[in-house]
RNA sequence: GGAGGUGUAGCUCAGUUGGUUAGAGCGCACGGUUCACAUCCGUGAGGUCGCGGGUUCGAGUCCCACCUUCUCCA
């Protein structure tokens, strides 16, 4: 088996050919087994039409890290993947290619010409991000891959609507919906998003019929008095008393409308007169129902006043509004126009301003059905990672209204309601109905709209694993175990997988939720389209891979806080790629062929670099292991690379040169391989569920036992090989080659000038013959001695842990200078001692703190005095 | 108006259950290429943890008020 890795890192070369490997052999597709527990994630779909972004990125890294991590731990590991049908953006991206390519309009085509055209656009287009999640590394079970409109989980959606409208949960009402113009159909109160927009407020006089005088109203959507059919003041109100019952004259349109009281109106808001338009305004709307009024639709779906409107009929919205300011003005109406600033609703696809209007349009009664989904929440059921958006998403399942859920669209579920024609009979089946049941005519035609996409995506964590059938895999996966999305579709998505769940499955769709934020760029801006600010993942995967672009996505990232994306975290993510790259090249440089088996030597022939090591390892195994259980990646990932690179690289790869290098020493040699061999390969496996290219390319070449680094166990905790004494003696060289270095630099001693060293110690097993390579190697020695005592003003002193240290640097001695330097370390001791001694006299502090606190208040202050006696020990050899 | 977040080194951010002298990357300064890596190595400077109270033996961490800034909802 040669071993060797290509002298620069290229993830190109060995990603696409790795990940066709792994699923070749099947690694991502489990089959249900009894004996062992599962895991279960289903994708958060994306966009069928959509493309790979930084948000997916983070998503799928996240995902694919906890699920590595799983299956390693051996958990029957699933993770579901597919795509979403997105309605209203799929229909948008197809209209407007038909537009720009053929200059047709959908209606040109026709609905089943149109669906046609779409579904060969999903055929095209729609296997475009799914090649681009494979390319992120993502361990999806492939063969199970679903699309909200397959044959199933459209039989889902049928069943789970005509259940819905037999349990009285499903109605077809007439009320106010938000309208986007743009996209001409209805939408959710969580599709509209509010925003803050410079308007006024266009103060107009009704007067009354009998000539007596005015009442004074204020609107920010003038347009909408076309359809007035009312003004309303609070019944308390006692400047407008009087006037309650009386008629007054619409201005511009002439029509009578009544003064009502009700006590929606608000006294002190503007005049304490509203005009009442129940057709466009849902407070309105309301009030109209109360009081009998007509509702008059006066602007339609396109956003066009309609007949309705009189002589501004055929108006867009808008322009309506100038000339009907216009008009006012001219004709007296208009008292004053006040500046203001108020929430305008904007389509949240398309970012058109919404208009309210009123239509019939199916809703689901979330009520009844949100009880179960907050009692889920609210006895920890589910539980929300971090916690605090567990309070979001009871703020909004608090004040749900119902759901509005048809669509004005032909992309989608076309909702499985018949109208009969005859006797206006509404019949809701899974099959298609060619007769009415009442008066059998058949005259029977299917409601037009489909439903909201939300409405399948719902459905998702039970309707990709089979339901409604009752399947082996729903049996076994299901409830899936966490769920990773951002929390910008906690209400869209989450909410109402949690809601249908509980309605279809009597069972939590998942035991965890876990939000990230959104990764935004160097400023701190959102990564938009528009502003063309956003960073292309593929890009940075053709450039530094797809490990390095996942450990930018992951590293000082913490759940749930937005990320800024930088170039410079891109670059410290590929340098650190290169390290890990780098380290292994000199590994495998250095082991021989021949070291196949993956054994350690015994514990006596292990030197205490090995054991510090080992030691340090073994730590990292058991806390990495404790933060991903948790699911604090980005604090497991800090250690890592923390461990990799500045304890394995800069030391233990250091410490180990002299033997690695020491040809004559045979047994030393191939010992020192086994540990570095043991250690490299258990960091490429802890890293595994972060970088997996990377580290399964190493782990190969390493001596290592099975098929693949994908189905290894991940490493388990091994008291056996924490060796607390060697580790703390490794630590006390290091400290004092640290010690050295920085005296050598701060007296600008060049590097190449070699001195030799005296270390004065107790801790004969640290400081001994056979680790002077060590300060040979790492601290300029050219010698290394061990007196038991010495004093030597023509040295260098350097105080370290446990030891003094002289290095005969005569020229470069200046006794003034180490005497004061002296000097300031000892008043630094003596602070430091003070300090601690005021804790420890503290009686509180003594009682109180827990022991192993104390402790090492204790021990530290013992460390601090060793030093403080051969500070003054040498300051009195100074004479001072 | 309601809810939630944020504020820590020049910049971007970590900081787990309250417990060493508060950390990292980038940037900056100085020095370094013979034997894995200049995408590197060594050394260093740099902090009133937004402000003020409180709880506690002990607060960056918990509580209260304020300020900054962002998001969601109305």
């Amino acid at each position: 088996m040669p071993r060797e890795l290509s002298k620069t890192y290229n993830p190109k070369e060995i990603e696409q050919p790795l990940y066709q490997e792994w699923c070749d052999k099947n690694y991502f597709t489990p089959s249900p087994d009894k004996n062992k527990e599962h895991f279960t994630i289903v994708i958060p779909p994306p966009n069928v039409t959509g493309q790979l972004h930084m948000g997916h990125a983070l998503d799928e890294t996240l995902q694919d890290t906890i699920v590595r991590f799983k299956r390693m731990q051996g958990y029957n590991t699933l993770w579901v993947p597919g795509t979403d049908h997105a309605g209203i953006a799929t229909q948008i991206k197809v209209e407007e290619t038909l537009r720009k390519e053929q200059g047709l309009s959908r209606y040109d085509l026709g609905r089943e010409k149109f669906t046609d055209m779409v579904w060969e656009w999903k055929k095209k287009y729609g296997n475009r991000i799914i090649s681009q999640i494979k390319a992120m590394g993502a361990s999806c079970d492939w063969s199970r891959e679903r699309f909200t409109m397959d044959e199933n989980l459209s039989a889902a959606v049928k069943k789970v609507f005509v259940s819905l409208y037999n349990d009285g949960l499903m109605y077809r009402g007439f009320r106010i919906s938000n309208i986007c113009p743009r996209c001409e159909t209805a939408l959710s109160d969580a599709e509209v998003e509010h925003e803050d927009t410079e308007g006024a407020f266009w103060h107009i006089r009704y007067p009354l019929e009998d000539g007596s005088g005015y009442i004074e109203v204020a609107t920010t959507r003038p347009e909408t008095m076309l359809g007035d059919t009312a003004v309303a003041v609070h019944p308390e109100d006692e400047r407008y008393t009087k006037f309650v019952g009386k008629t007054l004259v619409l201005p511009l349109v002439g029509r009578k409308i009544p003064v009502i009281a009700d006590e929606y109106v608000e006294k002190d808001f503007g005049t304490g007169a509203v005009k009442i338009t129940p057709a466009h305004d849902p407070n309105d709307f309301e009030v109209g129902s109360r009081h009998n009024l007509d509702t008059i639709i006066v602007i339609n779906n396109k956003g066009i006043i309609t007949e309705e409107g009189g002589k501004y009929a055929g108006l867009d919205r808008f322009e309506a509004r100038k000339q009907i300011v216009e008009d006012l003005k001219e004709q007296g109406y208009l008292v004053k126009i006040e500046k203001c600033t108020h929430a305008v609703g904007h389509c949240c696809r398309c970012g058109t301003v919404v208009e309210p209007i009123a239509s019939s349009q199916w809703f689901v009664k979330m009520g009844p059905l949100a009880e179960k989904a907050i009692e889920v929440v609210e006895n920890g059921t589910i539980d929300y990672i971090p916690d605090r958006f567990s309070k979001i998403y009871m703020n909004w399942m608090k004040g749900l209204r119902d759901w509005c859920v048809s669509r004005q669209l032909w992309w989608g579920h076309r909702i499985p309601a018949y109208y009969c024609d005859d006797c206006g009979e509404i019949t809701v089946s899974e099959n298609e109905v060619t007769e009415c049941p009442k008066c059998h005519s058949k005259h029977v035609h299917q409601d037009e709209d489909v439903l909201d996409t939300w409405f399948s995506s719902a459905l998702w964590p039970f309707s990709t694993l089979g339901w409604p059938n009752k399947t082996e895999d729903l049996a076994y996966y299901y409830p899936t175990s966490v769920l990773i999305t951002g929390y910008d579709i906690i209400t869209f998505w989450v909410s109402r997988m949690i809601t249908m769940g509980m309605y279809c499955m009597k069972e939590k769709p998942f035991s965890h939720v876990i939000i990230h934020g959104l990764v935004r760029d160097a400023q701190g801006r959102k990564m938009s389209k528009s502003l063309g600010n956003g960073i292309d993942p593929l890009e940075i995967i053709d450039k530094c891979g797809a490990d390095a672009l996942r450990f930018a996505l992951l590293t000082g990232n913490s759940p749930g806080n937005d990320m800024r994306f930088s170039d410079e975290k891109i670059e410290a993510a590929r340098n650190f790629t290169n390290k890990i790259w780098n380290a292994a090249r000199f590994a495998l440089m250095n082991i021989p062929d021949e070291l196949t088996d993956t054994n350690l030597p015994s514990s006596d022939k292990l030197k205490i670099e090995d054991k510090w090591i080992l030691t340090r390892y073994e730590e990292l195994v058991s806390e990495v292991t404790e933060n991903l259980e948790k699911y604090e990646l980005g604090i497991a990932l800090a250690k890592l690379y923390d461990f990799f690179w500045g304890t394995l690289c800069d030391w233990y790869l250091e410490l180990a040169k002299p033997r690695l290098f020491d040809k004559e020493d045979a047994e030393g040699n191939t010992n020192t391989c086994r540990v570095l061999s043991f250690v490299l390969r258990g960091a490429m496996e802890l890293m595994h569920p972060f970088m997996p290219f990377i580290t399964e390319k190493i782990w190969q070449q390493l001596p290592h036992k099975g098929e693949s680094i994908v189905v290894t166990d991940y490493p388990k905790f091994d008291s056996s090989l924490v060796f607390t004494k060697e580790a703390e003696q490794t630590e006390l060289i290091i400290s004092a080659i640290k010690a050295i270095r920085n005296r050598r630099t701060e007296m600008n001693v060049a590097p190449s000038r070699k001195a030799k060293v005296f270390i004065v110690s107790d801790e004969k097993n640290a400081f001994n013959d056979s680790n002077s390579p060590f300060f040979v190697k790492l601290a300029g020695a050219s010698e290394v001695e061990y007196p038991d005592d010495m004093h030597d003003e023509n040295s260098v002193l350097i105080v370290s842990d446990k030891a003094k240290i002289f290095i005969p640097l005569s020229d470069l001695v200046d006794m003034d200078a180490e005497i004061s330097r002296l000097e300031a370390e000892k008043e630094k001791l003596l602070g430091e001692i003070a300090r601690i001694d005021n804790k420890l006299s503290n009686e509180g502090f003594v009682s109180k703190a827990p022991a192993a606190v104390v402790e090492a208040e204790k021990t530290k202050r013992v460390g601090y005095k060793e030093k403080l006696d051969i500070v003054i020990a040498s300051l009195a050899k100074y004479g001072k």
